[in-house]
DNA sequence: CACGAGACCTGTTCGC
DNA sequence: TGCGAACAGGTCTCGT
């Protein structure tokens, strides 16, 4: 489900509040209850329990895909994977029917950690560090420069879609954001990352920040159920609209495989260059 | 190093 | 209507 914007999305809502529920910052946690064993990543679940039910939350933030929570002495890390979700439940709300993690405050709210399909994952560890260490860059960090990308681009040989998609060559793109940005560049997914000149670097660049931005603002792109609240679903150009025409020429939206993943291209305006 | 296949899971949609 | 195949926002591991 999420990328780097429905990430971002949830974990303000966590830190601020919201629809009604209070901000998760500084809330005292009292139990937790793990219903899918193989959610829990790290470390053994008695340990886990043991160890956050005395702590409090310091602060929520994201990196990467990832969802921090700071604890009083650890950190809390959650990867949403393809269906997970972060839902504040009340204290008569009922269970939901997904729910793989349940963590209790003193105040009687509940954070609940749904994931229909069960790829979600979840840290508790001293150092985020220990899971965080090889991801990428940032997309909308300044630091990472147009220089920086295309040095890091040419320093590969790799089709550029799933070189994209790689987290540790920069972090938070997923499936939809990078075929939009492919196509707002005029840039064909298979095209190698070495054969990009600095000038089409540069601009697919600006348009991975371009449609991150948009996400962001828009809190989200709307897929299914599962993702409530985003408005950015209406905006996609390609994804997941083979046969509609192109915003930009009018020829059909058509759908390949790249790297085992569904992929939207226009066939006109993403041409691949080979020589 | 780069890449493809298969695995991990459950649910919805598509095609016959 | 029914039923199996294909597909879904992600990532990991293994073989070539």
């Amino acid at each position: 489900m999420p990328e780097l914007p429905e990430v971002e999305t949830i974990a303000n809502r966590l830190r601020s509040g919201w629809n009604g529920q209070p901000p998760l910052i500084n809330q005292s946690i009292k139990a937790a209850n793990l219903m899918w064993a193989r959610t829990l990543a790290e470390p053994d679940q008695d340990s886990f329990i043991s160890r956050i039910q005395t702590q409090s939350v310091q602060d929520i933030r994201r990196r990467g895909k990832y969802i921090i929570f700071d604890l009083d002495i650890d950190h809390l890390l959650i990867h949403l994977r393809m269906s997970g979700d972060l839902i504040v439940q009340g204290k008569y709300d009922p269970p939901g029917h997904y729910d793989r993690l349940v963590i209790y405050f003193q105040s009687g709210y509940r954070l609940a950690f749904q994931d229909m399909r069960k790829f979600g994952r979840v840290w508790l560890v001293q150092d985020p560090q220990t899971v965080l260490h090889s991801l990428g860059p940032e997309p909308l960090d300044e630091t990472f420069t147009a220089q920086v990308f295309f040095q890091s681009l040419i320093a590969r040989h790799r089709q550029l879609k799933p070189l994209l998609l790689d987290q540790t060559f920069i972090a938070g793109l997923g499936n939809i954001y990078v075929d939009e940005a492919l196509h707002l560049s005029k840039i064909h997914p298979l095209t190698l990352s070495d054969s990009l000149e600095y000038s089409r670097a540069e601009g697919l660049l600006q348009n991975i920040r371009r449609v991150l931005r948009q996400g962001i603002q828009r809190q989200g792109t709307t897929i299914d159920w599962i993702y409530r609240g985003g408005g950015n679903q209406e905006f996609l150009r390609v994804y997941q609209r083979s046969g509609e025409p192109c915003p930009e020429c009018g020829e059909s939206i058509q759908r390949i495989v790249v790297g085992q993943r569904g992929t939207h291209i226009c066939p006109h305006c993403q041409i691949l260059d080979t020589h």
